[in-house]
DNA sequence: ATAATAGTGTCTCTGAGACAATATACT
DNA sequence: AGTATATTGTCTCAGAGACACTATTAT
């Protein structure tokens, strides 16, 4: 009953089939088909205690992470997801994930890339639609993440630990025919008394034609299957589209200071920030409200809040 | 043989398996799986012929497309693409269908997104992993599209026709909770007699929360499957990545000039650029040769080609 | 000579980087 | 009073937009 038919209603193929008949014949046959996952990196920012009274709390950005209680990959750490089913999108499934894990369902998220490395499950074919999405930490307080469930929120870093460049040069004329460029990250995740640590290796080769990138996992120490991967691809896109975007505005709660929003540009981008150049930019995505921070110890801040819709629509 | 078991060799679940005898236990059930097809829009830029000897030819934009021979949509016009095999990855399956197509291997290439409606493809359970690929089209002349084949190099526009905005408002306090905003675009492709067109309906919703896209084809004549859709998406991908990457310097020939450059970015970005700003702008990522164009009927320009290391090595 | 494009110069305006100065609660 | 942060101001410099001008070939 596709829309399709509209177009070519009766054309028979080389067996003389119309396609309602040829429809109704198929067979799927015996082709070897994947399973397909949609996993989640699921992101907030978290506040760090702080000793004195007066200092405002540092911000960590977090990941919520599954503790696997069955082979494969027993006791490690894993992203929260599960196999697509056949009635939906991998899009609805990761909601579905989503929804189950933290109780949100009204949470930002976009695809991040499929992953399908033959062996990157010991079981079976499967592939992993991966998605990434921000929630604000006050929303989820309660939610998850403590210890009653098997699920944690991990503090995280990725740092470049290495860096080389080798210039492949043809034998006959000495000249560069392509760049092997490749970085070294250790991925760093903690919690608590926990602390998981993969090797990362970037490796992107130019050459005159083409221009390609690859991701390994060099060393792997609680992270399950390939996942270690898909968190620093997502770590990638996030530090990349913070820059271009309003992303980070998700990680916030309703009001906020521009302090705060400060802060978690630079924890995303890890580097710190000139206070006006930032304000500025900023500036036409988030719009004043009327109250400030109280009892900080020192000069209020004036709140903020997301400012969502660009065009102001006419009241009447 | 996973890396991962090194970390954990003897864990025993509470079956009291190790993972070895786990895995060799293991069964994958009867559980659906989609087929995983990896398609692909493959880019080019031609040159229109010219009435007048002295003027420069137009650019055009083109896609690879091929004509169905078989149910279903039986004559419709469908991407490059084919399943995936257990044994590699869909980056690999699309290379492998590029290869069969273009007889070009050394191009540029990204996955795009993983579209998974499940009633996309009227035979049975089927995800695209789609990918983008740019070419240079002074390397394919002979290679595929004439006729000889079912293949055929269509130009593209796609331009919007029609735009509404509606502001959902809160029944009690009257305020706005959400931004609906329905963008309609007409896909059009031509080669010679045939033309196909689509209309594709780009919804975003916004809400204090989040944000979500949807695009939904209202009418298709001649493109198979959901291929109006996945056209469409990596016609935005490119026209987004132009302005701040070297994507378009992939489009080009080994040596070009600078206004050849310019019409390839005003193809794409459907919009016409000041010289001496797009000159500025493109500088870092080209660099002279001593070569110029010859008999054009007026003053020869000087050819560029792409510089494709950043970093110059030292020489010794 | 003329058509058509190539390539450069310059003026203005905006926006980012950098630093400085002033303002304001809470203890 | 002192501390820690909030908020605004300004100077400079780099880059984009816009327009104008000069240069060079084939017919």
């Amino acid at each position: 009953m596709g829309e399709h038919k509209e177009n070519k209603p009766c054309m028979r193929d080389r067996n003389g089939l119309t396609e309602e008949e040829f429809l109704k014949q198929y067979n799927p046959g015996h082709y070897a088909r994947p399973s397909v996952a949609a996993d989640m990196a699921i992101f907030t920012v978290t506040d760090q205690e702080e000793a004195n009274y007066r200092k405002l709390p540092e911000k960590n950005l977090s990941i919520l992470l599954i503790q696997r209680g069955g082979h494969p990959y027993l006791g490690c750490w894993a992203l929260p997801g599960g196999f697509v089913r056949p009635e939906e999108t991998t899009e609805q499934a990761a909601r579905r994930e989503l929804r189950e894990e933290t109780g949100l369902g009204q949470v930002y998220m976009e695809q991040l890339y499929t992953f399908s490395e033959p062996a990157r499950d010991p079981r079976t074919w499967v592939m992993s639609c991966s998605y990434m999405a921000l929630v604000d930490s006050s929303q989820l307080k309660l939610q998850a993440g403590d210890d009653a469930d098997n699920a944690r929120w991990f503090h995280v870093s990725c740092r470049l630990t290495d860096e080389c460049r080798d210039y492949g040069r043809s034998g006959t004329t000495g000249q560069v025919e392509s760049v092997v460029h490749i970085q070294h990250y250790e991925l760093r995740l903690w919690a608590d008394d926990t602390v998981l640590c993969s090797g990362i290796e970037k490796m992107t080769v130019k050459s005159r034609q083409a221009e390609t990138v690859e991701y390994k996992i060099t060393d792997n120490q609680g992270l399950a299957f390939d996942h270690a991967r898909i968190i620093f691809y997502a770590l990638e896109r996030l530090r990349g589209k913070v820059e271009y975007t309003s992303l980070a505005l998700h990680l916030m709660p309703g009001e906020f200071t521009l302090t705060q929003l400060q802060q978690v540009y630079e924890v995303i981008l890890d580097k710190s920030l000139l206070k006006p150049a930032f304000r500025r930019k900023i500036a036409s995505l988030v719009e004043e409200t009327d109250s400030f921070t109280e009892r900080e110890g020192h000069r209020p801040s004036r709140l903020y809040r997301r400012k969502w819709e660009t065009q102001v629509p006419i009241d009447f």
